[in-house]
DNA sequence: CAGGGACGTTAGCGCTCGTTAACCTGATGG
DNA sequence: CCATCAGGTTAACGAGCGCTAACGTCCCTG
């Protein structure tokens, strides 16, 4: 992946002071001037760059769930093969787990504003994050034949539910460090599905 | 614990759809008319109950952040003395669970909406909040002793996105049975806290 | 039976918000 | 050198919101 150096566009700037502000307070906590304020403009000169305050979100909800299923098939085709499936699944972990860590205001949207949007993008959020779901559940399945398709299923949300914790994990800063939290995180994660077969225990 | 079997209160009604549709649109999308309109009154005949809209959020998150306080003390000094660490974890642990699994929409407002309250009564919820947090921490360490006491918290908030998830679970029906999710839950908690320690692998 | 409180109602005020309209300015390219 | 256009500005509109005011009705009690 090239790394970004160019500047960030007015649109990108935009996305990203919306997605903390919708993450801080919430999509109908913030009005518009706000947002162009948080990006040196003000509220009508919005709208030059998006419909509306509603296709903001929409490009915000859109690209991260297409964000993380692309992350997601990458990985599973660059470990296929002969790779075991327990390595699979830790790069599927890794990967979520940087998306959280880097981008927490967008993992608070993810799951907090979907119901904001126009049925067709609702739809299509829906579709991609179903999609990245049921990757997961086969990789857990091959990692823990002893668990059944729906017991999977629940098992990869909750750990979605874990992995996405970290907002609530305070300021980075009364955090023991990136690295740390992240490898702490992994452990967590491997185990809560180790855990999850009825056979272990 | 005396089981309610007299009719709600007409403030209890309103509390409770309040919090359904708080959860299912958020704070802000959610206007007095619809709140009730859902209890079978108009609008402005809620401020018979509550001072404001304000008030119903303060009252249900003070109430959520109450009663996992004192359930949990409660547990713990049921359990005290003799039992097994291990044993108050599990107690805590089912006590959450059954909290995540009876009421879905209070789950999802006690870390979505907080924001939303005024500072006193802020203060009070993130007070109890932590006092509950804590109080795992010490029962985690004592069944892990390995475990530092930053990583214990992190772990903590982490066992609860994993145990809050349950909104994202399918509505009750394509679920295995509220028993058997519980139990998967139980399991991943203990081995989500388990895993947590470096020295295990 | 009078009186009052609990619990509704409808009408409407005042404010905020998303959005549009109309206008301005500086860079760009034929 | 002028036309165009991207990217701003401020003013204002219309809708929706929380909330209050004013009023009605039932029921309980002295």
């Amino acid at each position: 992946m090239a790394t970004r150096t160019d500047a960030p566009t007015r649109r990108e700037q935009i996305l990203k002071e919306a997605a903390r502000l919708f993450a801080e307070r919430g999509f109908h906590g913030v009005g518009v001037d706000e947002i162009g304020a948080a990006v040196g403009i003000s509220g009508p000169g919005l709208y030059r760059h998006f419909a509306g305050k509603d296709a903001m979100l929409a490009e915000l909800l859109v690209g991260i769930s297409g964000q993380l299923l692309t992350g997601a098939k990458r990985r599973l085709a660059e470990a296929d093969g002969a790779a075991r499936p327990e390595a699979v699944l830790d790069s599927l972990i890794e990967g979520h787990i940087d998306f959280a860590l880097d981008d927490r205001p967008l993992i608070t949207l993810h799951d907090r504003e979907l119901d904001r949007l126009r049925d067709s993008d609702r739809k299509l959020v829906r579709q991609l994050q179903r999609q990245y779901v049921e990757l997961w559940v086969e990789v857990v399945r091959e990692v823990h034949p002893g668990l059944a398709e729906p017991a999977a299923r629940s098992a990869v949300h909750s750990v979605f539910g874990l992995l996405n914790s970290t907002p609530h994990l305070g300021r980075p800063g009364s955090l023991p460090g990136r690295a740390a939290t992240a490898a702490l995180l992994h452990r967590m994660a491997r185990g809560a599905f180790a855990a999850a077969s009825p056979a272990a225990g």
